[in-house]
DNA sequence: ACTCCTATAGAACGATGTTCCATTACAGTA
DNA sequence: TACTGTAATGGAACATCGTTCTATAGGAGT
């Protein structure tokens, strides 16, 4: 559709944008190769020049996805007990800030993805920044000694099945946020 | 590819298992009309006729989906500890012994497929089975006294996550049975 | 033996991801 | 300013997807 061409450096840029865009407000239905060229503004064969294809897009809207996440929720304050909620919290709020990439990092096997071996370091650095807060829970005393990365797994699931419900509308509690710290004061007191 | 029709009787059937059996061992990519059609030994007029499209399909499964959920995890014995760790067991086992079904009943968005309220009634009854085991450990002392559903959510959440991060094969712990068994040990602590 | 229901095969439609190709806009250089 | 080469564009084309329509014919009940 565009009338003048896109520069070259600009290209990459408007189909992440316009594929994040397209993926919040109208799901996986719209995720098509045209409809992201078209409102990128951009042939779509820029796509495939640039991307090698809607796959492309989507791996590296997932490295984008879990750099993001792994930002939100590294905390390394004093409070460790702090800590852990402050990150529990954050895993929620960028989940429902960003659906678009939560679901491509979580709730959806998507056409033939399946990330690479680099896109799957990222996604361990992420879950890292937990393992980082269970050790200094650990070490204050506030978790029992098991193995920080078993505690992290526990947390996490815990984590994603809420935020992946909730996605799904399938949620029976009283009040979704107020049930979402029942969970983390119950990983609380459970892991002590 | 039929060279003699199928009994209008079995047509439903066929289908049903094929597309189960199809889902199990080629995931998504395999699960077409075309091909649920030629594995059930079928027309693919036939999903159209019995079914209203492949929509009524999957709305089908989901619907066994949730009433095996359902049994698989009542319990309703003197013990009542034990019906909690017996039923949480009983949900993975669920979820591993079922994965084609699972996946349509939580991990994927699928096509346009939407539960109709009928469906959604069935998966809340599955929910409710959990429910009751809830309020019987909080009758007996065992878990703190709040909103059953609300305690509900959360363990099935926590229970959801642990699955659905398995299938995608992402899990960091040590073992994978005694992670999901630290993980019920956290919730019954967790919840007292 | 006849009739009616319906399972069947096949063409067809729009939309999908993807590939190939000719055109041409634009930036860097002489 | 004129030229040249990179690459963004538009469009055709292919197989496959869900879906609809139609004509044919198989099989059960009378």
């Amino acid at each position: 559709m565009p009338n003048n061409r896109t520069p070259s450096l600009l290209i990459a840029p408007e189909v992440l944008s316009a594929a994040v865009a397209i993926l919040d407000d109208e799901g996986l239905d719209g995720f098509t190769v045209r409809a992201i060229a078209k409102r990128a503004n951009v042939a779509p064969m820029a796509i495939y020049n640039h991307f090698g294809g809607v796959n492309g897009v989507i791996e590296e809207l997932w490295n984008r996805g879990f750099e993001m996440l792994r930002v939100a929720i590294t905390r390394h304050s004093g409070d460790v007990e702090g800590d852990f909620l402050s990150a529990g919290l954050a895993y929620r709020r960028f989940a429902l800030e960003n659906r678009g990439l939560y679901r491509i990092m979580f709730l959806q096997t998507f056409r033939n993805f399946e990330p690479s071996p680099a896109s799957a370091q990222l996604a361990a650095g992420a879950f890292q920044a937990l393992v980082a807060i269970v050790e200094r829970c650990q070490e204050a005393g506030l978790f029992v000694h098991s193995r920080p990365s078993d505690a992290a797994q526990v947390i996490w699931a815990s984590c994603h099945g809420y935020v992946a419900l909730d996605m799904h509308s399938v949620n029976f509690a009283s009040d979704a946020d107020d049930a979402y710290l029942m969970l983390l004061e119950t990983l609380r007191r459970g892991l002590r």
